[in-house]
DNA sequence: TTACAACTTGATAGTAACTATCAGTCAAGT
DNA sequence: ACTTGACTGATAGTTACTATCAAGTTGTAA
């Protein structure tokens, strides 16, 4: 058993942003003591794993609240959840392209920053002091 | 020359993001014609680029704001410049090894849900109707 | 040549998802 | 008794769009 702060600190999720999300209902098992106080299992910070992965691949909290339900409701959903988390994994796989090419810009960059630096002011590509940045069309 | 439509299409950014980036002063070296049209160059699609890597690599606008600005200083920058990018190019990678691990999980529930369809309800390891998580600690 | 569609512009308002602040409650530990 | 930590709810602020709108310009068709 954790409690919020526990969780906000091994999960690296804020305990505002728990409190939000347990609010919007994202974690639909979660127990209470009897002072009213959140008490994750094991089980609810897999719910904050799955959550915290929909969200950072982009994942809107609606379509998330909509996931979740489907969860709850049962082995009538599965389909439904199949598709949703093939739709998220290709969502991830595009992204992982974007930040590869992303990745090729930023490695340009950094070059040619190098160079700059190492022959202080020769081989500038623009006689312009505005960056000489790569074309990629 | 292109129209503010066309780079929207061609840069794959909604001309709205595109004028709100302006307004920003993210375009420096903005050109527009004798009806007040901004004609994007070659290079004003560099700097729509390299905003956009930044911006999706998750650097906030004002950052990108302070970026411009040193680009259009000139040479005097070009470490602090040198600087931002290796930052931006950590940020990437680390996002690039928390996709990695995302689309694991991503893997195990694809595979998780597709057992369920082809042998349906058999194998369930979990008694309850919520999902079978992995647990990644 | 007038009408209308298809652009553009800037201004303004709305939205999503936090993020922060505050006031007030409750219970446990020192 | 007092501090600490967690809870609640309300409210406001922030970031980065995103949508809506009125107004101006240009090109084509009737």
């Amino acid at each position: 058993m954790y409690t919020i702060k526990e969780v906000a600190e091994r999960m690296e999720v804020s305990e505002h942003t728990l409190r939000f999300w347990a609010k919007n209902g994202f974690f639909p098992y979660i127990k209470r003591n009897e002072n009213n106080i959140r008490q994750f299992t094991e089980e609810d910070l897999e719910w904050v794993q799955i959550v915290k992965c929909l969200r950072s691949i982009g994942t809107e909290n609606k379509a998330i609240k909509k996931y979740i339900d489907l969860c709850t409701i049962g082995d009538s959903t599965i389909a439904e959840r199949f598709e949703i988390i093939k739709d998220t994994k290709k969502k991830a796989l595009e992204r992982m392209d974007e930040l590869k090419k992303q990745l090729e810009l930023l490695d340009w960059k950094e070059n040619y920053y190098n160079n700059l630096i190492n022959n202080k002011g020769i081989d500038r590509c623009n006689p312009l002091n505005n960056d000489c940045q790569k074309v990629t069309t």
